[in-house]
DNA sequence: CATATATGATGAATATCACTCAGTCATTAA
DNA sequence: TTAATGACTGAGTGATATTCATCATATATG
């Protein structure tokens, strides 16, 4: 856990020039793979491998060797593709927000209000965290401290992440579903804190059942969406505001009034 | 970050017998530290100097060598006291645990009100876990899934300093002042987890001033306790809804008034 | 007081890692 | 065919947690 090294990674440069032999003309497509989609597979298998152990035996427990054999490569490779074990399960970390943000994306687009959406995002989620919680670990811990955390794929991933919750709390605003109380940001570390430890709760239950995690979700947004339980349809503080005026005013109008007549 | 001894420590057992010797009769009370006291300063030492490494450098990177040169003792004299790296840091963490909750028992019995309680928490919290932010780290990773956590000193530690808040919280809904809504394991974990969610956002802002912990604090309050605010902000939801029907009432009061004199 | 025994303390030795590097192999270019 | 480039390898290196044979001191015992 040191020596961080220098060297810039060997490994090979990301997208582009997918095309194969572009004078294809008589030759046949050649299904053999080219060195390129060699090397992205092999990049591939390691952080399948890196998952794998990561996920099951903690990022402490997990040895380069021990990735190296799951990925069948020699250990010297690792170092060709990662520049040291943190980036590797930096390299994780990042496919892993990659697919969290993607379902999250397309399950938000398939709620019609903004409680459904804010109901879906927490149970995905805590669900999610739950199944890969070692890899949540890596986050609070090393991965995050050690070397540019800031700038890191795992940092702009999981920027896009809270991002589709902020969305959701945002257009909740703007359509008066919510009141617009605290700053997004305080908002945001209340739905993601309270989500992850809740999990540790979970996990230390004999029996954590759904409806320990539907209670979670449920007070939860309940909470974020001004906490008016009410059930149905509660009516957005501003629709209240204006009906209070509009009452207030009625009021004013006929104490004015009666005091005339009286 | 492996083999994980089986061997009792051979460590100096708790509390009792602080009775020097109980024939002091002619005697001085010889300032003579007995060997049960030395063993216990040089605990002390021990855990003081691993308190300093982890909380300046973190875990993985705290040697033991770094810990024995520090509290002045060999390297396998580490040994003799705690069983491994991972039992120190745990000792670390409850020692940090039981002044926490003491400052915080203190804290909460000086406040009169629920809302008054909760917001010294959670600043008290905040504060704290900032200051040691490094000893956290520990809780999410290492120390809290190797060997046995339930049953250790951590865990029963941190259960006494989450009473604290579990008992603010019944008082204020015995009193009625929070209104009763989620199982109480759900409150704490929001509580906290928004806490701790918070502090990392707060140490990635360039500069996270005072008022940002004061905001943090005040949303997280203004939820568990009801959403019922008053705050200066935005009435919530269930004062405007009070607000409406007692104008209501007055506008039919009036109404019925005036319908009698026109 | 002298000796025996238990308790503490030590640090060199051991086992594991993460990481390096000199050299091999394979594919492409000339 | 040969040269050049890129990919890969695994024995080697240094760092680190943990062990253990041994020593030191204090206490108990005669």
């Amino acid at each position: 856990m040191k020596r961080e090294p220098k060297r810039a990674m060997p490994r090979a440069k990301s997208a582009e020039k997918n095309a194969r032999s572009a004078k294809a003309g008589t030759r046949k497509p050649s299904l053999a793979p080219t060195r390129r989609e060699r090397v992205q597979s092999k990049e591939d298998a390691i952080i399948a491998a890196a998952h794998k152990s990561l996920t099951t035996r903690g990022f402490a427990k997990t040895t380069m060797s021990e990735i190296a054999r799951k990925a069948g490569v020699a250990e010297g490779t690792l170092y060709l593709y990662f520049s040291n074990k943190n980036a590797l399960a930096r390299a994780v970390l990042a496919v892993f927000y990659k697919r969290l943000t993607q379902t999250a994306k397309t399950g938000v687009a398939k709620c019609a209000t903004t409680r459904e959406k804010l109901e879906f995002l927490a149970r995905h989620h805590l669900e999610s965290i739950i199944g890969e919680r070692r890899l949540l670990e890596l986050i609070a811990s090393d991965v995050r401290n050690t070397d540019a955390y800031e700038g890191s794929d795992v940092y702009k991933m999981n920027r896009e992440y809270v991002a589709v919750f902020d969305d959701v709390m945002r257009g909740g605003v703007w359509r008066g579903e919510i009141e617009d109380g605290a700053a997004q940001w305080i908002k945001r570390d209340i739905f993601f804190g309270s989500l992850e430890y809740s999990m540790r709760t979970l996990l230390m239950k004999k029996r954590s059942s759904k409806k320990d995690v539907a209670a979670v979700v449920a007070e939860l947004v309940k909470l974020l969406m001004g906490g008016a339980g009410v059930r149905t349809e509660p009516m957005s503080n501003r629709d209240l505001t204006k009906a209070v005026e509009r009452v207030d005013a009625a009021a004013l109008r006929l104490e004015r009034l009666s005091a005339v007549k009286m």
